[in-house]
DNA sequence: TGGCAAAACCATACATCGCTCGGTTTTCAA
DNA sequence: TTGAAAACCGAGCGATGTATGGTTTTGCCA
């Protein structure tokens, strides 16, 4: 399932890699952790770990892009309330900091268009902008949420508030970044 | 004024990195930009270059440092209401976007305790705290402003969302900050 | 079941990076 | 005028990401 034509072994490794690497982060942080390394940890030569991954950065955005489906089908993202999840997921977040930090750095790279990830995360944002807003639209149906309100820069806002609170948790790891964003939902369904 | 004991020619040359660091990364973008290249641009070697930042983070963090400095005298931020300079900030940094570019990947790589740019960041997290906060106190303080809110709280939530629209932005330009963040003012002072 | 194309994997090498070291030249105060 | 410190450089080191040209292993199918 990884490539078309891919053994049963290349598939395990691509796997095997994956999951490792990400041990690997969450430990030595992203900063320190090289390619070599991540090359060892599975027993294989840097060479061979390209193989399944045509640069580092490749690399990186297939665990993040992983990290999501197991994050979506953990957490019940697409049956259960998303705002519940939303929740859920950011708590979770705080337990695997070298995750935050590998995504905070990915995601901010990855601004510059020639990035190789730039697609990646720039069709990410819209998903999860449409998931988001998708949300609030149910909300205000049920007349659980003022129908003035604008849900699309709501969605924007909610988005960056959980990216900008990661950056503030890194520094600061008191904050915590479930009750900010819980908060920022109490500001805009008060006053029912 | 640079450092001890610095000669003026040491404080001009120092300036003059800071200014041309900011161009030629405003030029080419964070990622593409070296050391090498920015000796190249004042007309230094590597080596000389380095003579001034003992590395290239702490050249990166004093450019943001000057950055600040910058923006705090052009936007009035200590004598004018804090919340318009805020949204002028804003506004201004969507033309330089070389800035934040550089802002979002430092501050996000200074999330790691052992990067020299760690405690820098920290520092400004709190300074900008403090200073929103204090405006918030105030705007409550003339009754323009709901008692009942949690002030650090939402203090948190405009730097997160300030933070976080950059991320958005650099990935789709089309989307505008300064009005999401005039939303989200917008979210808290309605219903007075 | 044996052959063979493609996948899996490696040793080596290369360019570039940030940075250090030992030096020379320039500045400027005493 | 002098000399100590600042300003600056050439050369090179270790580490990084990645390209190249191969060998070994896998598994489909004739």
């Amino acid at each position: 399932m990884a490539r078309r034509g891919s053994y049963a072994k290349g598939v395990a490794k691509r796997e095997e890699i994956l999951t490792t690497a990400l041990d690997v982060i969450a430990r030595n942080g992203y900063r320190r952790t090289s390619v070599r390394e991540l090359a060892d940890a599975v027993g294989l030569s840097q060479a061979g770990l390209l193989h399944y991954f045509s640069s580092k950065e490749e690399l990186f955005q297939e665990i993040l892009r992983k990290r999501d489906e197991v994050d979506t089908e953990t957490f019940d993202i697409h049956t259960g309330r998303p705002i519940e999840a939303f929740f859920q997921v950011i708590r979770h977040n705080s337990e695997v900091p070298g995750l935050v930090q590998l995504y905070a750095q990915l995601s901010t790279a990855a601004g510059d268009a020639d990035h190789p990830a730039h697609a990646f995360f720039v069709e990410r944002y819209v998903q999860f902008r449409t998931l988001f807003v998708g949300m609030l639209r149910d909300e205000q149906a049920a007349g659980r949420l003022d129908p003035d309100l604008d849900i699309d820069r709501i969605g924007n806002l909610f988005l960056a508030a959980a990216d900008g609170l990661q950056t503030q948790w890194m520094l600061d790891p008191s904050i915590d970044m479930a009750e900010h964003v819980a908060y920022l939902w109490h500001l805009i369904t008060r006053k029912g």
